[in-house]
RNA sequence: GCCCUCGUGGCGGAAUCGGUAGACGCAACGGACUUAAAAUCCGUUGGGCGUAAGCCCAUCCCGGUUCGAGUCCGGGCGAGGGCACCA
């Protein structure tokens, strides 16, 4: 073999190799265990990002991993087409977004193979294509046959002057991001899909998912938000006369009300506002506020009131109804029970507006007073000031509260939950077609399954002013396909959610043109293995179970949950600059142009540009992202060290699963540790003829070696296939092949023992650096490519060790180390910590109390 | 604001079920090789005290449980992710 590691060379024949035996094209063979691997299919954005490297060598790792452990793996790849930067890169350059879309996908095909991903190409699919996303609007029809896809009108984003809508990225402090103009909310017709009809299935699921991780279940658990509580009624004579209905998990603090609180577009809001200008006023700015739950939860607390009055539904007095901007129409009413005594904020609010506070609860026999009173005041406690109810905890309350309510027909129990129906209609351009078409006579008509697909025309480029679906006749003519006459075609285009709720089982017979799915799904699916980043760790998730639920329903899937086991990979950080000028949008500046100072005496940190030496404010450490200008191309990466390099340290820098910090160092000592293993492995070749090893005539200095081998060895099997601990499991070798440079070379068993271990090394990077491997393992003489070798098993006599090292404490404190026989039992290891003579300066004189013993580890004695 | 996660040397991180804190790597420093540099190899490296044996301090902060806490519990501070039209 050469004696000089060339990345470049060793790349191009471990992919050679792998092209030329088709070794990763995956054959349902139903004789075999099989494992589906799959990491969640990019956003051709333009050119890999280092997120992307980190999820696919993940996923390769384990795959890889699965197959030398005999399984039957699929990984494929794929590409989510549709969406919104290929339409901002079609006004910046005036190409259309398939264009645009193909041109990036051919690039970064090209980028994935040259990491050397085992992917199976033969089963690519990219869902801006017909092939694909027909089956969208197919099942679609199937959600409006079932009733779970449906028509109401939404909230979207207007820009005036654009004449379009605006997705929430593209409002920037509620101006449009090219016109900055106000943005307004309009309310059109959408489609919607019932994800609620499922929320008690998707929950209770999630007790039973032992592969997901505890806080995504936690997230989705409390994204669904079920809560019991109480549907209150609030009788009035207003309009007629009716019932004001609220929402409360709080039934017990019911004694409390002093006001109540609607939304600004419910009903009653309305009718007050007909002849009161300033509230009207106010309903139309509140209207106008942020959509987004994250800014609406951080507003001011803003009201004001109707003038209008409802009755307490137990006590009868007269409660006035304010508008508050904090009330969400969407969310239980739209109306809420005001309880400034005991919710943080009604408090708020009552303070603000003068609203009295009536203290209902008692804990711990605290009284009201202003000052003392955060902290506790939505505790759980007994009820006071509340007449009969007076002395009732919560439970005993709210059952209470609840039968009264109930027998005069103003309330009863009632669950609620947080999440909302999805919303899909967009309405934009580079997305699935809405399969509906609109006739004057018959109105929204589905489109015949025999008509599907619905084409996207690929030659428009938007021009930022409305869908230009719009502008086109060739789309827009439709005939009706119920009365034959003229029609309007839908424009509207599908959530690209829609789209990654259903491709990884499109996976297993992405060939099919006659159906969604097919026997082969049986096979391959549930996905063992799914790996994607935490930021999905609600929407897509959830989206991907409501989908496959549905499925289900239809029979055309036999499983509920389409991935068994979940990996979220943490985000790749680094710092951010920006310049935010008095007018004008915030500027950011690529970290590479900024240079970064610390006055060690102040302990300030300055940032100035290269360009012109003048400050710039940092953001933190962030996600890379295109908007921040921070992130790093790992095509250069890759272009000097390699795919190997670029790929044992994205997997050493940090494990997997936590948020990763790039810095620029460390990529070297990826790059020296593989030129010490090719050493390490043509060292020991040109060294000459190896016996074969004969584990009975081993000295005690080989055992040593052989036994750090089988560590290593069952150290990388446990961090690979169960932990997930990439980076510990790369350090294992690491510190095997720095006992190898010490191991002693001259006798022949030394030799034999030392063959062994570089084996057990080089298999156990497989996974992981598989070109560097793949070139070592042939030159070791073996006749299989490693990519076919069966991973090994560990010798549990290797592991044998006469001695083992305790630790001993007195009191808590670690005082010595002892050195007993593996065998000792608690006597002797007993005497032995006791005998220690720093161990004796401490236990001398004393009582000895207690001796615990933890075989194998510690002596912890008590005096 | 709400939900979730994280916080350990100069830096990335290790310590897997409450049991010897700092594995492995980076950086730095010292040395070898070299005319020199790069590369490579060897060594040192949490802080303080001590000639040494060893001792004290140390896992964001405060408190608790325990023979023993980085790990568990309560409270705080800081950072990151998500919040429904970015994907």
């Amino acid at each position: 073999m050469q004696e000089r590691y060339e990345p470049g060379a060793v790349e191009a024949q471990a992919q050679k190799h792998w092209n030329d035996h088709r070794s990763f094209s995956a054959q349902e063979d139903p004789g075999r265990e099989k494992y589906y691997c799959l990491s969640m299919f990019p956003y051709p954005s333009g050119r890999l990002h280092m997120g992307h490297v980190r999820n696919y060598t993940i996923g390769d790792v384990v795959t890889r991993f699965m197959r030398m452990n005999g399984r039957n793996v699929l990984q494929p790849m794929g590409w989510d087409a549709f969406g919104l930067p290929a339409e901002n890169a079609a006004m910046a350059n005036g190409v259309p977004p398939a264009k645009w879309t193909f041109d990036n996908i051919e690039y970064m095909k090209g980028q994935l193979k040259s990491l050397g991903f085992a992917l199976d190409w033969d089963r690519e699919l990219t869902t801006c294509r017909p092939e694909y996303y027909r089956w969208n609007q197919w099942l679609f029809l199937r959600m409006l046959e079932k009733g779970i896809a449906y028509q109401k009108t939404g909230s979207v984003n207007w820009d005036p002057v654009d004449k379009t809508v605006l997705a929430n990225e593209q409002v920037i402090d509620g101006r449009g991001w090219r016109t900055g103009a106000l943005v307004e909310k309009r309310e059109i017709p959408m489609y919607y899909l019932k994800i609620t009809a499922y929320a008690e299935d998707l929950l209770d699921a999630l007790n039973h998912m032992p592969g997901w991780p505890d806080r995504v279940r936690a997230m989705q658990s409390n994204w669904i938000g079920r809560s019991e509580g109480v549907r209150l009624g609030f009788p009035h004579d207003i309009d007629g006369g009716g019932v004001l209905h609220a929402f409360t998990t709080r039934a017990d603090t019911i004694m409390g009300v002093t006001f109540c609180a609607v939304a600004a577009e419910h009903p009653l809001a309305s009718f007050a506002a007909r002849g009161n200008q300033k509230l009207a006023t106010f309903i139309e700015e509140c209207r106008r506020g942020p959509a987004v739950e994250a800014e609406l939860a951080t507003q001011e607390k803003r009201g004001m009131p109707t003038g209008l009055f409802v009755r307490h539904p137990l006590s009868g007095e007269q409660v006035p109804v304010w508008v508050g901007n904090y009330v969400l129409m969407s969310y239980g009413e739209g109306a809420v029970m005001g309880v400034p005594a005991h919710d943080e904020r009604d408090f708020e609010f009552a303070k603000k507006y003068g609203l009295p506070i009536k203290q209902v609860i008692q804990v711990d026999g605290q009284e009201y007073s202003d000052e003392a009173w955060q902290g506790w005041y939505a505790d759980y406690g007994v009820c006071v000031h509340s007449g009969k109810y007076d002395g009732l905890s919560y439970r005993a309350a709210i059952d209470s509260i609840a039968a009264d309510l109930s027998a005069m027909g103003l309330g009863e129990k009632r669950t609620t939950w947080r999440l909302r129906d999805w919303g899909i209609s967009r309405q934009r351009y580079w997305g699935c077609p809405i399969p509906i078409v609109h006739c004057e006579r018959c109105g929204a008509v589905p489109v015949p399954d025999e008509q599907l697909p619905v084409v996207l025309p690929t030659n428009l480029v938007p021009d930022g002013s409305g869908n230009p679906l719009l502008k086109c006749p060739e789309f827009l003519k439709a005939d009706c396909p119920k009365c034959g006459g003229a029609a309007r075609r839908e424009t509207d285009t599908m959530d690209t959610f829609v789209d990654s709720s259903w491709y990884f089982l499109r996976f297993a017979c992405a060939d099919n043109s006659k159906a969604m799915v097919d026997e082969r799904v049986r096979y391959w699916l549930p996905v063992d293995q799914y790996i994607g980043g935490i930021e999905h760790a609600i929407l897509h998730l959830l989206y991907a179970r409501f989908w496959t639920r549905f499925m289900r329903d239809l029979g055309m899937v036999g499983f509920s949950e389409p991935f068994s086991n979940l990996f979220t990979q943490g985000m790749v950080l680094k710092e951010a600059f920006f310049r935010k000028p008095e007018a004008g949008r915030v500027e950011y500046f690529d970290p590479a142009e900024v240079i970064v100072t610390e006055d060690q005496a102040t302990q300030r940190r300055t940032a100035v540009l290269r360009a012109d030496g003048a400050e710039v404010e940092s953001e933190g450490v962030v996600t890379m992202s295109k908007s921040r200008r921070n992130g790093i191309d790992p095509q250069a990466l890759i272009d000097e060290f390699g795919a190997d390099t670029a790929r044992l340290f994205m997997m050493f820098a940090a494990p997997p699963e936590q948020s990763l910090e790039w810095s620029d160092e460390g990529v070297q000592g990826a790059f020296r540790f593989i030129k010490r293993l090719w050493k390490a492995v043509h060292d020991h070749l040109s060294a000459g003829a190896v016996p074969a090893l004969d584990k009975t005539s081993l000295n005690d200095a080989q055992r040593a070696v052989r036994r750090q081998a089988h560590q290593a060895l069952a150290k990388v099997t446990d961090d690979i296939g169960r932990r997930r601990t990439f980076n510990t499991a790369i350090a294992a070798v690491m510190e095997l092949l720095n006992a190898l440079a010490k191991a002693p070379l001259e006798a022949p068993q030394d030799r034999a023992v030392a063959r062994e271990a570089i084996e057990i090394a080089v298999l156990g990077l497989a996974p992981v650096i598989p070109h560097v491997t793949h070139v070592l393992w042939e030159a070791l003489g073996h006749p299989h490519a490693i990519i076919d070798e069966p991973w090994r098993s560990v010798d549990p006599e290797a592991l044998l060790s006469a001695t083992v090292e305790m630790g001993v404490q007195v009191n808590g404190k670690m005082r010595a180390r002892i050195t007993v026989p593996a065998d000792a039992d608690e006597a002797t290891v007993r005497a032995a910590a006791l005998a220690d003579p720093n161990v004796q300066r401490f236990v001398a004189g004393a009582v000895v109390k207690k001796v615990i013993i933890v075989p194998k580890k510690l002596v912890s004695i008590v005096v």
